[in-house]
DNA sequence: ATGTGCATGTAACTGGTTACATGATTCG
DNA sequence: CGAATCATGTAACCAGTTACATGCACAT
């Protein structure tokens, strides 16, 4: 069965449903997002299609070319855009890193603005605990003699910050406007 | 032999570095970390323990008790503080991930401030890079159709930008007041 | 000539998790 | 009475990387 939780796998699923492609585009396109999301070597992108493939969740057309192997273009299914969805909509557990966030954040609203929404609101609160321990934890004495923990706890503080604030900024901004895509005319 | 870039097995050792310590007691401390520099289950924690044993960069002291295992106290031997000084000092590879960053933070000051200060200058120079490529990737059309990719865009910036500050700012504080430790000295 | 982009794939290895096994003590 | 904390460890499994195998076209 479709296993939970197996995060690139699904954002894969996620890229397909955008627009059908090779594993060598997926490939590039997972370079470019790589600072963000993380990338994926071919020993593991090819074997993972072809599990998708396995489970019915993507198709493949095989476009035949001379001098180079064929490329297999790989679509979403009825079932994988589901599976996908319903992993999106997931709600994520204990602590999420970063690069879990920034997937979701890319692909939720393949779907629902709605679902987008509640995705941000999960972060927001997950990321106000984190900063609310690291904030505590400054008090403890390790940090105040070692200069690497305190700068790494400085460092925790000022990233907790700024996602506060952004998260905040985004959420008032879509509340404001909620639908600023698709129909986009004006700006 | 001792393979390079193993982040977590020089993590160990960095916390055995300020303190000996069991098992147990590694854990926890991980287990509070764990939003800045991820954790560690004991089904990894200990093997790996018991790799350095065997590697000899550490040792064991037992420490028997009534009704309950024998506490295993790890102390970091000479040759451990040496290889975990080598991974310290190793320039960072290509593209390296913020809790890879704060591993090395933490633990770079258990030397010289000035290693800690060129991880600081490293970093700097790698966000800096990934920033500008961010900024070019927005003028490419996929991000300004999709809401997602936008978003995600946005906030990579966002990060990108506080970090810069954020270094900018210790590195000038650091080169004021080069020694702002109590009883650090040169080595 | 050398390397990079295109395009697929497998096999060996690595570094991790989850689940299991053991078992007293203390807190709610 | 059940859960958490203390304290160690192993075995099965999983997801990933690295290195390998193939091979043409095009730019430096």
């Amino acid at each position: 069965m479709a296993s939970n939780s197996v995060s690139s796998r699904h954002f894969i699923l996620g890229l397909l449903a955008q627009q059908p492609m090779t594993g060598y585009d997926i490939k590039r396109v997972l370079k470019r997002l790589s600072w963000l999301v993380g990338s994926l070597s071919f020993g593991s992108l090819y074997p993972a299609l072809h599990a998708l493939k396995e489970d019915g969740l993507v198709t493949v057309d095989v476009d035949a070319q001379e001098d180079r192997p064929s490329r297999k273009i790989y679509s979403l299914t009825q079932s994988g855009r589901q599976v996908l969805e319903e992993w999106v909509n997931q709600p994520t557990r204990s602590n999420p890193s970063m690069k879990a966030f920034v997937m979701r954040l890319m692909l939720a609203d393949n779907f629902s603005q709605a679902g987008l929404i509640t995705q941000l609101h999960q972060r927001r609160a997950q990321v106000a605990t984190q900063r609310a321990a690291l904030e505590q934890r400054g008090a403890a004495p390790d940090y105040k003699v070692n200069l690497g923990r305190r700068l790494a706890l400085d460092y925790g503080l000022a990233l907790a910050d700024t996602e506060l604030d952004w998260l905040d900024s985004v959420l008032d901004r879509l509340f404001e406007e909620p639908l600023p895509m698709e129909g986009v005319q004006g700006g």
